[in-house]
DNA sequence: CCGATTACCTGCACGC
DNA sequence: TGCGTGCAGGTAATCG
C-alpha cells in the first residue's frame, strides 16, 4: 500500500479522468472488500458526475454531486487502472497496454467525460484490505477519518507542533510516527526512512525528543523537515514502485524511487562518513530497517 | 496509557 | 515440479 504519496500519485492520475466526468455505470463484482460495500453501492453513483477527487492521509475521496462521498482505502495491494477506448477500437470495446488479468477486479467504473468520452477507472485488490463507503455529509466527520492526524504535507508540520504530539508519549518513535491519530498517511516504509534523514533511532522513546531543551527542540526540527521532505521526495518521484502497486494510469515508465535504507538489510549506509549497515528489526510485528551508527 | 499478537487475504520468493 | 514457510505497503480488535 500504498502510503500517502502513492495514494496522492494515484488521485493526480485519476484526477483528469474522474472530475467533471459522469460515471454511467458502476460495478462492483463481489459483495465485500474488507467491509461489505455499503448499500446499493451501484445504484447510489450510477448517473452521478463526480464533482472532485480529494486524498485525506491514504484515503481517497470520490465526491459525487447530489450524492455521497466515496471514500476509496487501497489497503495493501489495492491499485486503479484506466483503460480507454481506443480509436481503433470497435466501438465499446477497450484495450490497455498490456496484458492485464482480470483476476482480483472487483469494481469496474464505467466514465463518461463531458466531451463523451468513455473510458473505464477499474479498481483491483488481491488481499481485498482495501474498501470503499460512503459519507453522507463532510467526508471528515467519518468515523474512518475523524479521529486523523495532521498532514505531512505543506509545511505545518513543524518542529513545535511535532514536540506537542510527541510530548510524554513512551512509544517507540516508529511507533508513534505510524499512529495515524498524529500523523496521518505515514506508513511503514516513510517511517523508517524519515527517522534515518533525522539521524533519529527508530527505538528511541518518542517523548524524550520532545523536551523542552535546545538539542530536543533541534532534534524535534529535524525530524519534521524529514518528514515532510521525505513525502515530499516521494510524491514528486511520482510515489514509489513496490510489488503489486500500480500507478493509476497503468503506466510501467514511472520513476523507481530507491530507499535509503528500506528493505536494504545488510547493505552499507549511504550517510556521507557513515561506516555502519543497515538492520532490519521487527516492532509491532514489522520490519524497520534502520543503521544504528548513525541513527541516536 | 502501552506493546505485542492476531486477524483479515492473496501472491511471491525461498529452501528443500 | 511441488510443497511448506515466511513475508508483504493497510487497519483494527484483543489481551496482558
Amino acid at each position: 500500500m500504498p502510503e500517502l504519496p502513492e495514494v496522492e500519485t494515484v488521485r493526480r492520475g485519476l484526477q483528469p479522468v474522474l472530475e467533471g466526468a459522469r460515471l454511467v455505470n458502476v460495478e462492483a463484482r463481489r459483495p465485500d472488500l474488507r467491509f461489505p460495500f455499503p448499500e446499493r453501492f451501484s445504484e447510489r453513483l450510477a448517473g452521478k458526475t463526480v464533482t472532485a477527487l480529494g486524498r485525506r492521509a491514504k484515503y481517497l475521496t470520490m465526491h459525487i454531486e447530489d450524492g455521497p462521498v466515496l471514500i476509496c482505502h487501497l489497503g495493501m495491494s489495492g491499485s486503479f487502472r484506466v483503460e480507454t477506448a481506443g480509436s481503433s477500437d470497435i466501438p465499446g470495446t477497450f484495450h490497455h497496454e498490456r496484458p492485464k488479468s482480470a483476476a482480483h477486479d472487483h469494481v469496474v467504473f464505467d466514465v463518461a467525460s463531458p466531451k463523451g468520452e468513455r473510458s473505464r477507472v477499474i479498481f483491483n485488490d488481491p488481499r481485498r484490505f482495501g474498501f470503499m463507503l460512503f459519507a453522507e455529509g463532510a467526508p471528515d466527520t467519518h468515523p474512518m477519518l475523524a479521529g486523523l492526524g495532521i498532514e505531512p504535507t505543506g509545511n505545518a508540520l513543524d518542529g513545535p507542533l511535532l514536540a506537542a504530539l510527541l510530548k510524554g508519549r513512551r512509544s517507540p518513535l516508529k511507533a508513534a510516527l505510524l499512529d495515524q491519530r498524529l500523523i496521518a498517511g505515514l506508513g511503514n516504509i516513510y517511517v523508517s526512512e524519515a527517522l534515518w534523514r533525522a539521524g533519529l533511532s527508530p527505538l528511541r522513546e518518542a517523548g524524550t525528543i520532545a523536551g523542552s531543551g535546545k538539542k530536543a527542540k533541534q532534534q524535534c526540527e529535524r525530524l519534521a523537515e524529514s518528514i515532510r521532505s521525505v513525502i515530499a521526495d516521494a510524491i514528486a518521484a511520482g510515489g514509489s514502485s513496490l510489488r503489486d502497486y500500480v500507478q493509476a494510469d497503468g503506466s510501467l515508465g514511472y520513476f523507481q524511487h530507491s530507499f535509503a535504507v528500506y528493505d536494504r538489510e545488510g547493505q552499507p549506509c549511504s550517510k556521507p562518513g557513515c561506516s555502519g549497515h543497515i538492520e532490519r528489526i521487527v516492532q509491532s510485528g514489522r520490519s524497520t530497517f534502520y543503521c544504528r551508527t548513525c541513527q541516536r
